[in-house]
DNA sequence: ACACCAAGTTCACAATTCGTTCATTTTGGC
DNA sequence: GCCAAAATGAACGAATTGTGAACTTGGTGT
């Protein structure tokens, strides 16, 4: 599966040569035009990767970046245009993860991008592995491990599938049938209360680990995995 | 409000016992019998999904299946007799959402109609993040969450709904039958004093966080969301 | 072929939360 | 002070969620 990747953007000139170029290196792009467009793409759109303007009308990148990272740890590269005010702090206090300067080197945005790629991917093991980490928590997909204060829990297949979903895309509600649409497929028969019992059988696992996130249930909606403080 | 099923179909026996099931179900259901009806019983009614029979007189399903592919995107369930030619991947290009085999269990008919809905409403909820924010608070109606100074509170659905709708026409004064209108429906049925019950409820989650809005009533109307300065 | 086991699912019932109503008290306008 | 409007507190019923246990299924080993 190709990688995903969203440019948030005003100007469509650079856009397009993004697109081309990027497009070319095998990467799936979108665009969105503005900050507004932006956030709302990347919660469709799910991107591996982000490359996002500062200035832009609406709503500049700087609180893209805030909202993005309410939802989500993907990994996010900011554009900023020459002469312009640049605040690094700021920037890596909003968890961006990497800069360059425009008017930028193709071929360097290039490797950027797979140097951030690698970083997050192999945030511990080798590989492409896809794991989550908090606080005593450790999910990883590939390997179908689930580690909790450093030790390794037994845990069946579906559970795992459904934590690391939920953390993954920590802080946001999912209902049942979103949930049962992201983790089961889209194709599966069957009743929504099941989630309930897997949340169920999760919160038995998880219990006492960690103080700084549950997994809580909204009242009416669904189950989120919530980051405290 | 239930979910609007319609069912297009020219044998009485089969078009009498799904409804029987599917109005058990929860479903309301309307039946078309043949496929001239079909279509404008579809124009009409604005069913949420639609079971459509592909042998039927007048009209078959595939040209139903094509015309209202015309008009909506609506979720169609084409239901097929066994032994009966049927090609699927003619089916996928009209735009049918499943299939089921006649004789079907009901039990599978029902979960099919569940999963195509659960694929078709969690497609089109995706859109834009419906977040209101001032000083100190932020009331996401997407994620059912408010947060008071940078941190989640607990709240029910209706109050947020409630308080959503407020803080998004600040400064605005409602009455307690507007407001019943436009956050409880149309069509509630009930005292208008409740509102007060929410109103005060909110005031408590609210109270001290901010001191550049308020919660306010407004004598003998209503109340509204005010901002200060 | 058989029993066995674990994962996944379903079901029935218990516990909880919410929304609503109602009775009572408090407040605001005149 | 009087009256209507609003705030409040308590309590009920309905809807939602939690939970334990039974059932189904697919894989394993005998």
């Amino acid at each position: 599966m190709a990688t995903k990747l969203l440019i948030v953007d005003d100007e469509p000139n650079i856009c397009e040569s993004l697109r081309l170029y990027l497009e070319n290196e095998g990467y799936e792009v979108k665009i969105a035009n503005d900050g507004v467009e932006g956030v709302s793409y990347f919660k469709m759109y799910e991107p591996d990767i982000v490359l996002l303007d500062i200035m832009m009308p609406r709503k500049d990148g700087w609180q893209v970046c805030r909202e993005i990272r309410e939802v989500s740890s993907r990994p996010i590269i900011m554009l900023t245009a020459k002469g312009e005010i640049f605040d690094k702090v700021l920037g890596l206090e909003l968890g961006a993860d990497d800069f360059i300067v425009k008017p930028f080197d193709m071929k360097e945005l290039s490797a950027r991008i797979k140097a951030v790629l690698r970083r997050y991917s192999s945030h511990d093991s080798a590989g492409d592995d896809e794991v989550v980490k908090f606080d005593n928590i450790e999910v990883s997909r590939q390997k179908y491990e689930l580690k909790l204060c450093g030790k390794s829990v037994d845990i069946p297949p579906k559970e795992l599938e459904l934590l690391y979903f939920l953390a993954s895309n920590y802080n946001r509600v999912f209902t049942r049938d979103q949930l049962l649409d992201k983790v089961w497929g889209f194709d599966y028969l069957g009743d929504s209360r099941t989630v309930d019992v897997h949340v169920k059988r999760l919160r038995e696992k998880l219990e006492g680990v960690s103080d700084k996130w549950v997994l809580k249930t909204v009242w009416g909606v669904g189950y989120k995995f919530e980051l405290l403080q």
